[in-house]
RNA sequence: GGGUCUGUAGCUCAGCGGUAGAGCAGCGGCCUUUUAAGCCGUUGGUCGAGGGUUCAAAUCCCUCCGGACCCA
């Protein structure tokens, strides 16, 4: 996207006068700022003498006076330009200004007829041009006009977006503020931070395909991680008791609103913890984030559609805890009786409409059932328990139900937010279940998982009980924020590359 | 993969068979407390790309390349 040439070199023009009058912006190391604009709104001193810096985000020009907002990013104070305060080479140095341009200023703090807060100012520093066009919108009553909208465009200029429009931003801000909030929870309760290796010989953990590439060195094949879960496993089994790792992991899918190629997992690991441990820390590492980002553990969603009701989740209280067969049997009116086998199952299935062609298994089966019958409905934060086997191949098996596991995973409005299980510590099970596995991937599911003797000798020296549990930090930052779209949470998602018109 | 919509000036959009428009931004005037500042003037586009239909295509048709939303 180049710019209309004249445009750039109107700009260039203006930095070179602003050269040839000594105030080349580029020369400039720092500026010392008073305050941050909040700051200086905050504590506002009617005559008190300040100095300030940002971004233009607004300029007009009213003969020989002119008002200009300058933005930190968070929050923007207006300047207050005037020939006679400014001098000759300020008011021409203010005239070759652009909005997208920083400068600095200094002058007293002073309210203008109409009421703002603002700067009167009496120098003028010139700190950055903007060599092109900033799409910065103007404002009125909190509406903001001409900015920059087109979707494809803010995600692939996201500094553009984050200068343009204060709620990308915020979201995006909010989902740090998440991620660092959950490692101040976990660090409090005494678990240690880990990173785990990216690349890997098999990418385990999870069902799902890697990315593949390529080590030159050692000129063999690897594969980028889909999970944490299994190398995390193995620093319980080396009695690291409490143990987590924030990080990256891909996977080689397609997106959509809630999927990109890389997105970022929260797993954490607690020896001698079951699933009740893993609900109450699930449990407390979102009422956790609510209060700390957000001030309440109470949170206020928008509503889920267009002039439906708003929906306040309250994070202060425990979770539903409900059996998954028990929820099928409520929403999907199918007997738990009838999922004990395949067969059944999948007449269960056909009664209630749905396509049962692709299922090979009674747990794939179970799963549909949930997902279409049950995970809408589950709009308070709720824990559903016990998942089948076949879907299962890292959790401990169900004592009184060998089809089932010790296995939860918490809903939110209606999406899954985290996967928890008591881990297989029997090398044995363990064993038999990756063999399992195996037999699936020679039927053609390519995401089944594959046989792993490290994480097995590990398992065989011993690891005590443990509960496990991973959380999607984007999941939870756009439920948290709001954002119907993941990447609205993502600074820089991976975007299709564009095809260059011709090269030549 | 399926459906719906969409690509026109730096930004936001209108035009939908008769030969390219608006607001903002830019440029030139006027304006020393404005705030979507205002007023006057003005520059700017291979209308995503290619092909077709037509006397005539941004507009209709086909193919491609992007994008958005919904669905599997």
């Amino acid at each position: 996207m180049s710019d209309e040439p004249s445009l750039r070199e109107v700009r260039l023009q203006k930095l070179g006068r602003m050269r040839e009058l000594g105030h080349d912006p580029y020369r400039v190391e720092t500026f010392e700022r008073t305050d941050s604009a909040k700051g200086l709104l905050d504590n506002f001193e009617e005559g008190k003498p300040v100095s300030f810096a940002g971004r233009v985000v607004s300029y007009r020009l009213m003969g020989k006076a002119g008002f200009a907002h300058l933005s930190d990013g968070d929050h923007k104070i207006q300047g207050y330009f005037r020939k006679d305060d400014v001098g000759e080479i300020g008011w021409e140095l203010y005239n070759l200004l652009d909005v997208g341009d920083h400068v600095g200023v200094t002058g007293k703090l002073f309210t203008t007829k109409t009421g703002e807060k603002s700067i009167h100012v009496d120098t003028v520093t010139p700190l950055s041009k903007a060599l092109h066009n900033v799409p910065i919108g103007k404002e009125k009553d909190g509406v903001v006009f001409y900015g920059l909208s087109d979707v494809d465009q803010r995600y692939r200029h996201r500094h553009l977006d984050l200068i343009a429009n204060a709620d990308a931003r915020k979201a995006l801000i909010n989902r740090s503020k998440i991620a660092s909030s959950v490692r101040r929870y976990f660090d409090s309760q005494g678990y240690i931070e880990v990173e785990t290796p990216m690349l890997q010989l098999e990418a385990g953990g999870a069902a799902a395909r890697p990315f593949h590439t390529h080590y030159n060195a050692y000129e063999i094949n690897v594969k980028m991680r889909i999970s944490l879960e299994l190398y995390l496993k193995r620093l319980i089994c080396g009695d690291i008791p409490a143990v987590y790792e924030i990080g990256r992991v891909f996977r080689n899918e397609g997106v959509s609103n809630r999927h990109l190629p890389e997105f970022t997992m929260l797993e954490f690991y607690e020896a001698y913890g079951n699933l009740d441990t893993m609900m109450r820390r699930v449990e407390e590492v979102f009422s956790h984030v609510a209060a700390e980002v957000f001030g309440s553990q109470i949170v206020a969603m928008p509503a889920r559609e267009e002039g439906g009701p708003e929906i306040t989740l309250d994070f202060g209280k425990p979770w539903r805890r409900l059996d998954l067969l028990g929820a099928i049997e409520e929403h999907a009116g199918i007997d738990r009786n009838e999922l004990k086998e395949f067969g059944t199952a999948k007449k269960a299935m056909h009664r209630v409409g749905l396509p049962t062609e692709k299922e090979n298994n009674l747990g794939g089966i179970i799963e549909k059932l949930l997902e279409v019958f049950v995970e809408p409905t589950l709009i308070e934060p709720t824990f559903l328990i016990g998942y089948p086997i076949e879907t299962s191949p890292l959790a401990k098996k169900d004592p009184n139900n060998p089809r089932m596991t010790r296995r939860f995973e918490g809903y939110v409005l209606g999406r899954e937010v985290c996967n928890a299980f008591s881990e297989i510590n029997d090398p044995i099970d363990q064993r038999e279940r990756f063999e399992q596995q195996l037999d699936e991937r020679a039927k053609g599911d390519d995401e089944a998982h594959p046989m792993d003797e490290e994480f097995l000798y590990a398992l065989e020296t011993g690891m005590p009980p443990t509960g496990g549990c991973g959380i999607g930090i984007d999941r939870m930052a756009m439920l948290l924020t709001g954002s119907d779209h993941i990447r609205e949470v993502v600074m820089f998602p991976f975007m299709k590359p564009r095809k260059e018109a011709e090269e030549e």
